[in-house]
DNA sequence: ACAAATCCCGAGTGTTTTTATAAGATATAA
DNA sequence: TTATATCTTATAAAAACACTCGGGATTTGT
């Protein structure tokens, strides 16, 4: 259906958080669980994937938690969604990793529409970084107060 | 996982199969389903939607079978996507149609990131017709019979 | 009139994916 | 040494997916 799981999007959520609390410190996943309303053992699991990934560092122990693995603006969304959900392949027969092969794929049509979706998806999540994130939000903000500031 | 479902890719072959014979006479589902490759029971379920829809034409009875429902440069890939796997939706409060209202949408980066994943996946659908197919079929093919006079 | 071809409809079913939940092991700060 | 965290593995309910099946309705050709 051309739908993120909850895994990319939580997995999302989750380094958006992290990027917010840069320079406090490890964040730990209950804070990250209850700001974002995600269930804590299952953030665990992700946020497993994105360590073994570089995407984040982790700090064991009492006042532990975890850090960004690299600057925001090095962390495109399409690095984390490709941990969490694996490549980006609306048919099995263009993923981005070892697609499937097929014999009829050099003269299939439908093919060629499949890696234009993939491109454009693609195209989309590597454009955005966790640094573009936090540039919107805080301009969302500014706009916000502003707004405020007129009532 | 961002993924489409057979129904999708079934029902896009079906409907580009329809488009090469027309002007046939109506064509049966188990001749689709045998060139395409496709359980034809499967098909069956598929192609009810599609002639709901009015995206084909159905004509019952012995040499029955189907037609298209409009001229090929009127069917978008899009149209056939839309009914067969329902709204473009990469998340639930991003759907084309009736999109789940969220307290928090309006300063939400993320739903901004999931907007423009829609948007670039219905732009990419939408611009493709089976009309546009056709033509690329018919390239690929004369392209592929100049290669073999070279031989 | 009858048989064959074909569309039409709804219910059932096995498999996989998703979305967790739980229990316990390991590590560290205070 | 205790409380706070991360880490790992196992279990499982629920939903989605991809068919499968059976029978009914309609039309063509003999």
């Amino acid at each position: 259906m051309l739908k993120l799981s909850t895994k990319g999007r939580y997995g999302v959520k989750a380094m958006f958080d992290l990027a917010q609390h840069m320079g406090e410190g490890p964040t730990s996943l209950k804070s990250i669980a209850e700001r974002q309303g995600i269930s804590e053992h299952y953030l665990e699991q992700l946020i497993s994937g994105l360590r073994k990934a570089g995407l984040v560092k982790s700090v064991r122990g009492a006042q532990g938690g975890y850090l960004l693995g690299k600057e925001p603006d090095k962390i495109k969304i399409g690095d984390i969604i490709r941990v969490l959900e694996g490549p980006i392949a609306p048919t099995d027969c263009v993923s981005e990793e070892d697609p499937e092969t097929c014999a009829k794929a050099q003269y299939c049509v439908t093919r060629t529409i499949w890696e234009k979706v993939r491109d454009s998806i693609a195209e989309v999540l590597d454009s955005i970084t966790l640094q573009t994130m936090l540039e919107d939000a805080k301009k969302i903000e500014s706009e916000r107060s502003l707004y405020m500031y007129y009532i």
